[in-house]
RNA sequence: AGCGGGGUGGGGUAGUCAGGAGAUCCCGCGGGGCUCAUAACCCCGAGAUUGCGUGUAGGCGCCUCGACCGGUGGUUCAAAUCCACCCCCCGCUACCA
């Protein structure tokens, strides 16, 4: 089972959206959707689980932006956070708490992290040198500064890779270099840093990696991080200076020495389980030092981050439960494209959120998610056929063609059920080992294939409805033990399990449909026998699932189209 | 440049780790059915797959007997699947989070 935890505890953790910018359909995809999935299949089964989640609100993007926008970091960070936090929310994301970087239980964690790890011997210092703006008055990372690349001789290249001839640039060997905020060229300088020994790490990293079933710690994704192990490592530079982030907690730092926002992004996840543990009671320790899974939901650029650096720091620390699971999605491009901010070529989930239901945009993006480093694309008109096709006429229908029937034949009461004849124990037999299949792929994470699935069961209910014409039957006899009573009482059963499947992907529709059914969603297991008896009162039933038209989706491939995505 | 992931009927996709009759599902297309249901649903079919000649077509004739999951070659009784090389697409490359 699940990681071989024997506790059934899990703790969660989705990528912190860093607060520089609004949360568009990538993030949604690659990310939030399949760890609230997950998060909400754990529930289902009644596992301790907790979900977490917060604000990444450090670095020098955030800070420049700030001031570009007239306001402190804080005030830019804040401001985007609320914005987040309202997509997230819309978008039915359900954290059980979400935190911030800028915390005083994550700054505490972080000065925590730094003293044991220099305490432990994994953190050195040496002299680095560094590109300073003397106009702007900052460092500036590579990606600050552009130049004229030395080996094809490309204008406007970044400083450490050019992106005409794809070679990598070494640190300083950009020529004419220049800020790219005021375009005057830097000064050098040079300065002390605290180097984290990531290097000391590689082999330990390498057993703990290869020691991971393939099921948790999906392969292709080992390997791309164990190829990077054997090419060699670098240790980690995780000082900077006048920056926006906590300050060194050593005493030979510099004034104006800070940490690097990638040290404290990461601790930012013990940070809100520590939260969460003031605001309920709890205890983070068992999740963080105990017997649990940890599962982090990542896209695939941070990949180095979460399964070399990450990892390494806690060794380093000492005492702390390494992470258990790893679910990897890759980009998501629009309409073939790659997506770009600056080329408007976007979605910004306010406004997908804005037009349609939330559920569609999960079924939809779950649909791609197969935990999976490759990019899926998003169409609009595929996303039209999908929400038509699958879940208005295939299940949303079916649904409703259940429903109504026993709602007008049978007096709103699920029939007795008769003897079941072939047809019968084929079907149910069928939808039965179908649930077998997707609890096996939601543990994968590898929402492609539930969703396949669950469709699939969907139409062979269809079939099996209109085989059984319980329409016809019922005109002849419409009591109990009835043939008609017989395939009604297995299709609302067939219903409440398949709903039970689904719930974690479109959960405020199978509320809907719940209440319809007039039951709570029990457990994951409740799925897997009869859970509604004969007899049972159901409610009046109402379409589920409206459909998109055509101008729907094709008014938003002209908004992209002509640039008016903002 | 290196590394990673792909190339499968008209479009989109699954299958490749564990080789077994050329292949899943969706959309679209052709035909039929049903009327319980959100103009939905069900069933059947065509289409990936064949050299030359000939007929309006069903077809017929001829031969060096041809085709099959990007291409070529290999391993194998058997390859979309394994191996090698090649072509094309996409992505990533630590101090941009």
């Amino acid at each position: 089972m699940l990681g071989g935890i024997a506790l059934r505890r899990v703790l969660v953790t989705a990528a912190l959206p860093y607060t520089n910018s609004d949360l568009h359909l990538g993030h949604a995809f690659s990310t939030y959707i399949p760890a609230d999935i997950f998060s909400r299949f754990c529930r289902l089964n009644g596992w301790d689980v907790v979900f977490v989640c917060g604000s990444d609100e450090h670095g020098t993007p955030i800070s420049v932006a700030a001031r570009e926008a007239g306001r402190t970091p804080l005030e830019h960070a804040d401001y985007f956070r609320r914005r987040q936090i309202e997509d997230l929310e819309k978008l039915g994301i359900s954290f059980d708490n979400y935190h911030r970087t800028h915390s005083e239980e994550n700054k505490e964690l972080t000065e925590e992290f730094l003293l044991k790890l220099r305490k432990n011997g994994y953190i050195y210092k040496k002299k680095v040198k560094l590109f300073y703006c003397e106009t702007d008055k900052v460092y500036l990372p590579d990606r600050m500064i552009k130049g004229r690349c030395p080996y094809c001789g490309a204008e406007d290249q970044y400083s450490d890779a050019c992106e005409v001839c794809g070679r990598t640039i070494e640190p300083g060997m950009i020529l004419e270099p220049y800020c790219i905020l005021c375009r005057s060229p830097p000064s050098t300088r040079s300065e002390e840093h605290f180097i984290f020994k990531l290097s000391a790490f590689s082999n330990r990293l390498l057993e703990w990696l290869e020691s991971k079933s393939d099921e948790d710690f999906s392969r292709d994704v080992v390997n791309y991080v164990v190829q990077w192990i054997k090419s060699g490592l670098q240790d980690w530079d995780i000082t900077r200076e006048d920056y926006w982030g906590f300050k060194l907690p050593y005493e030979d730092a510099k004034g104006n020495q800070y940490v690097y926002v990638w040290f404290d992004a990461p601790i930012g996840y013990i940070a809100s389980t520590v939260n969460w543990s003031k605001k309920t009671g709890q205890d983070w320790r068992n999740y963080w030092m105990g017997d649990c899974l940890i599962a982090h939901f990542i896209g695939k650029d941070i990949i180095y981050h979460h399964l070399l650096f990450w990892p390494a720091m806690l060794m380093g620390v000492g005492g702390y439960t390494l992470p258990g699971k790893y679910v990897v999605n890759g980009y998501l491009t629009l309409e073939g494209r790659k997506m770009s901010k600056s080329r408007r070529w976007f979605v910004p989930l306010k406004r997908v959120l804005d037009k349609f239901p939330a559920d569609y945009i999960r079924f939809y993006l779950a649909s791609k998610a197969s935990n999976n480093v490759s990019d899926n694309d998003f169409s609009w008109l595929e996303f039209m056929s999908k929400i038509n096709g699958d879940l208005v006429d295939n299940i949303g229908n079916f649904a409703h063609r259940v429903l109504t029937f026993i709602f007008r034949w049978f007096d709103r009461r699920v029939p007795a059920p008769g003897d079941m004849d072939e047809q019968d124990n084929e079907f149910t037999s069928s939808f039965m080992r179908i649930i077998e299949e997707v609890e096996k792929e939601y543990e994968k994470c590898d929402f492609l294939q539930v969703i396949k699935r669950i469709v699939e069961a969907f139409k062979r209910a269809n079939s099996y409805f209109t085989a059984k014409a319980p329409w016809e039957a019922v005109k002849k006899d419409r009591k109990n033990g009835s043939d008609a009573a017989t395939s009604l009482y297995i299709c609302i059963n067939f219903l409440y399990s398949t709903a039970i499947c689904l719930y974690p992907i479109i959960p405020s529709s199978m509320e809907r449909l719940f209440e319809m059914m007039n039951v709570r969603p029990e457990s994951w297991n409740s799925a897997k026998r009869f859970s509604i008896a004969a007899g049972h009162l159901i409610n009046e039933p109402k379409p589920l699932f409206r459909k998109i038209s055509e101008d729907e989706v094709k008014a938003e491939i002209k908004a992209l189209e002509d640039g008016l995505i903002t």
